[in-house]
DNA sequence: CTTGACTGTTCGATTAATCTAACATAAAAT
DNA sequence: ATTTTATGTTAGATTAATCGAACAGTCAAG
């Protein structure tokens, strides 16, 4: 009931005045980077719905309905912003532009979940040594930290496998255009699959994912690595 | 160089025809909910840019820079979904509709980071462990598990805390308009604050954050939690 | 071979967001 | 009090994405 556009018109007003001191039409061109006669009227339609109150050459401010809205798409980039920089660890500023479009798209109930999400996170000194040292490791160097790694369970590429065995896809390695079509098949990490064929020489190999019989040339299979189940 | 609705058409070409196979305007159409006149438009401009090749009346196929372009896409698409689904447990049928928008907004880099993310994830019980567990629980209770809490320090009201105290904001537990105050301020779960000045009632109560001076109503400062440093 | 029944195309109109350029007002400097 | 500078407004043009309605092409059933 408000356009992503308006959105942000709405979000810098806000921001500039802090929640409640007046803001100039000049300021928010500025802050938006478009031309002063483009922010008139989205002014003019913010008004019309009632969110702000703006007379002629004057200054521009909240309703309480217009803080209300402001504040709720406050929180949500705040939660997106929080989540890229701290869980993810992305720059700052990269963060904060992502997360100006990102905003939009995200529902409430989503940005409330994100946001207890953070906070978990900043409660939870656990989970913080995981993010902060072993996925960065992961993300890093592609180590699998030793906590990570389970008793019992050895990972096989997917050409080890025999026939009948199921297994859990945990890792594809290989390059963009064998695994977008892998990807577009459904074959991802995390997903159960069970060998039902293997042709003489390893190739093809036909595999059942979710319920759909693939076929696999060897090389594919290659960059697979699963756990048996 | 594309912009975000071009984007949404590549990938349902993409998508429609498992990333190689011909798809007719009808099937895009009824994808994207629009009518066959817009997608002519749409096919038309992704030909001229080289994406896809379409002849009068005939299928739409991808050329290779299209395939790249809408696999990159869609992996975007995929980390998306994957984390709203997995980490923050919300319905597929909502993170697929988000991930639709939020996937033109997340930079190259930062879709990489949150699939090794959701990887690693995948790769590690343990993490896996807290997420489904203890941030499901304090999700839908509010309570904060045990292996959360650190020894030795207690959580405190802001009130409570004397001058020239420094503490660390764990929580901030009010009505939304107040909140929305505290966060255009700067007080949000994790960051520090030192208190500067208390009135003789306890009202306003002067801090500092992130070298900023605020004063806060005793109402204000009642609801945020901080643990001492 | 003709005729529906889809499928695809063209054209003109609409909407939101933007721009430029010219003009109007307010505030500050002289 | 005038002039200059900065700020705000208006009007008209442009662009991307969409629609509806009319028209055109394809193909299979009879």
């Amino acid at each position: 009931m408000l356009s992503m556009t308006l959105e942000d018109y709405l979000e810098s007003i806000f921001l500039l005045g802090r929640g409640r001191n007046p803001v100039r039409i000049t300021d928010v061109a500025k802050k938006l980077k478009v031309k002063k006669s483009t922010v008139v009227n989205a002014i003019r339609k913010l008004q019309q719905e009632g969110f702000v109150i703006h007379e002629r050459y004057g200054d521009i401010l909240l309703t309480q309905k217009g803080i209300e809205m402001a504040s709720r798409v406050y929180e949500r980039h705040l939660a997106i912003f929080s989540f890229l920089v701290e869980i993810l660890g992305v720059p700052e500023e990269i963060a904060n532009k992502e997360a100006c479009g990102i905003e939009h798209y995200i529902g409430e109930e989503t940005a409330k979940t994100l946001s207890l999400f953070i906070e978990f996170s900043r409660l939870c000194p656990q989970l913080q040594k995981i993010i902060y040292e072993d996925f960065r490791k992961y993300k890093n160097s592609g180590t699998i930290p030793d906590i990570c790694s389970e008793e019992g369970k050895k990972m096989l590429k997917l050409t080890q496998l025999k026939v009948g065995q199921k297994a859990i896809v945990k890792k594809i390695d290989c390059d963009r255009s064998i695994k977008s079509r892998l990807l577009t098949m459904g074959i991802v990490p995390g997903v159960e699959i069970q060998v039902e064929k293997v042709a003489p020489l390893g190739d093809p190999i036909d595999i059942l994912v979710r319920g759909y019989h693939l076929s696999l040339r060897r090389e594919e299979a290659q960059c697979i690595e699963v756990e048996e189940v």
